[in-house]
DNA sequence: AATGAATGAGAATTCATTCAT
DNA sequence: CATGAATGAATTCTCATTCAT
């Protein structure tokens, strides 16, 4: 089925509601390693079995760990979707960061060819969880502290634009940036759902983006 | 919780998955009735509760239907949501039927216009509906036969790209089409996730498939 | 009623059986008790309650153990049952290991005497059990595995008779072998149906399989 | 799964309690038929099915009868078990009184095997379902009223016997009788279970039986 | 810290039975 | 009388979470 349970038992005793963060910051070299292992696990399991089969159990048996050993560092599933989904933002703004840089002084085309290609590397063999995590971005985000990955990206973005601000046939402010990143992450995981290669994949995306740039409505 | 569970998914453990058809179809006026209120409580439960109360007795209460009648209907949880998928996408392609219809003789700008202005209206009040079905569709798909409804509207919005070849900078093949309505649904889901007036939504939009079919790259 | 549920079955749906092996296979000496305590409570259950009332939840109550951990040892209700079945078979196969080494020198109508005595002690206060077991015996082998205990047993008896092959009067083959094991099994479960005294029914049972054994057709 | 329920619900409001017989005598023609088929189809379904999907929407669909009216004939389920149980015994005295009307004048060998041959197509196609009865009888007889068919049974073969006492080396009493009966029952359930041939069936039953009579323990 | 057995609320599903048509 | 849609209590089964070892 596709549910969604939270439960909140406290059976038994009473428990000081522990805070929605990492239960642990792992500060030992091995737990760094473990939590890693863990949200390898869970990106795997969701992606292999769906939200079906999304669940803590699975996740510690595909990581080679106890059922106990993800609830020493996750508080609750919740939490560790959670950090599922900053992983992937990290990554992503990675990839924004790295395109950035790498644009430097670059011409328009290159910019925008070099930011999707991060962008695709980092959305690699994870097109239904994007979908997931964006689906239950918004339900976690209420519930847990709000590190606006994506404002930083906008920001990248908006930067990158306005160093080509003469070419661009449209207003870069907040909507462009956002109708662009749309664009691209739905295209993206379409064309990881569909097996496109990349390098078509590639060249469709960029021309979606330059078009929505440097169209001009009027002749 | 961000869960998900199917008596189906022991993972590991096989299962011939169940044909997808309506467990018992209605021959009487009473039963055709009651799918439809049960579809259409499924809707309102998912999109009102998210994943979490999605499940079939909150459905069936919703729908003021017992847990009874839904399993007369469908036989389990899964292919309830794939008939709310396909209804989706019934009336999507409903949607694109009666813009083509309005578009006739009118130039590609009203044409879009037209085609995106209908697919607004289809998902208007079904935000998180569509995304969770949209990332759900695949695994279902794989365990139901797939009535390829995404065919027809792929043949929809070819004839009607056909009919402006002569203007449209690009080749009017599959990947364009899929392109535009990969495009366009995406900006519509975010449009309606962040509350983006419908007239907006639809400027926005317009744009962007406007540049990408119109635009030359070569100066 | 007379009523049998199993998720599986919709008649008409195909569905590949689970394997027959125990979901999670206890590596601590505690999983092995809680086992053996729920298959304990299950011949209970049945037992007292009969068909009606073989329930996972009963069964798990009986045995004092939450419902969640009968289904960490068994995958489902049949598997649970196949077990009890096999556990059965198995106290079957050592009384007639015991009574085989206790018969050793002995004369065929001792010997007799003491297989039938052994398996009376098997079969007591478990008489309808039985009868549900052998019912169910042929659906659950067709599901799962069949570790064929009922093959040992019949070798048992097969040696047990050659070493009288002299007196005996038929020819000890399979079938020999085969209609004792039905006419004691059969004789025992209505002995104790009837509550028929012990000794009363041992009595009997050696009548009749002596009579198979020794009466000769001609004369 | 292996269940077995009775509901025993009222719900909405009250009602006098349905006498425990058949609802309504089925005084005209089709209702008789319908009843019949009704009988069949619930045989039917509990052979090939097992006890699991022995249910009475089951029994209505095979029957090619609506639900409804099954509960036309049959006030509940267990009434409709019941019935089934009856005709199986019916048709066994009937086997029986068939067999002795033959057997007059012949001798004991003969006399077993018309009784034999006539029980084997009494039995014939419903090995697991003459279990099932077996097992449910003694709880479906204490809620309904008991036609001992059993009873007439165990005579018609008492006095069977009584005409050939001289060569009997049995005590024919009770006992005798009921042990007759058991073997029988069991090997011919055993072999149809295994698809034994008839006619090699009827051999070993015939020995079992000829033997269990005639055998004499001193020499 | 790690393990994994145990828990039990809750979700999925079944099926005997009723009753409006 | 027949039909079959509807009901809902009872049952099976899941999985997040706890805790003894």
């Amino acid at each position: 089925m596709l549910t969604n349970k939270t439960r909140v038992s406290h059976p038994g005793r009473i428990r000081a509601q522990t805070k929605p963060e990492v239960r642990k910051q792992p500060v030992q070299e091995r737990s760094r390693e473990t939590v890693a292992v863990i949200l390898e696990a869970a990106a795997r399991v969701l992606e292999r079995e769906g939200l079906n089969g999304y669940n803590t159990n699975a996740i510690a048996t595909r990581a080679g760990v106890s059922i106990g050993s993800v609830y020493q560092y996750f508080p609750n599933k919740d939490s560790l979707t959670m950090a599922l989904i900053e992983k992937l933002e990290r990554e992503l703004l990675n990839a924004a960061r790295t395109a950035a840089a790498q644009a430097h002084g670059k011409d328009l085309r290159r910019t925008l060819a070099l930011v999707i290609r991060q962008l695709l590397r980092a959305h690699l063999n994870r097109a239904s969880l994007n979908r997931l995590l964006e689906l239950e971005e918004d339900r976690l985000r209420r519930s847990f502290s709000d590190h606006n990955t994506t404002g930083e990206l906008q920001q990248i973005v908006a930067s990158l634009l306005k160093q080509h601000a003469a070419k661009i046939k449209v207003p870069v402010n907040t909507a462009t940036v956002q109708d662009l990143v749309t664009i691209a992450r739905a295209m993206i995981d379409t064309a990881l759902l569909k097996d496109t290669p990349a390098s078509v994949a590639e060249r469709r995306v960029l021309h979606a983006l330059s078009a929505y740039l440097l169209w001009n409505r009027k002749k």
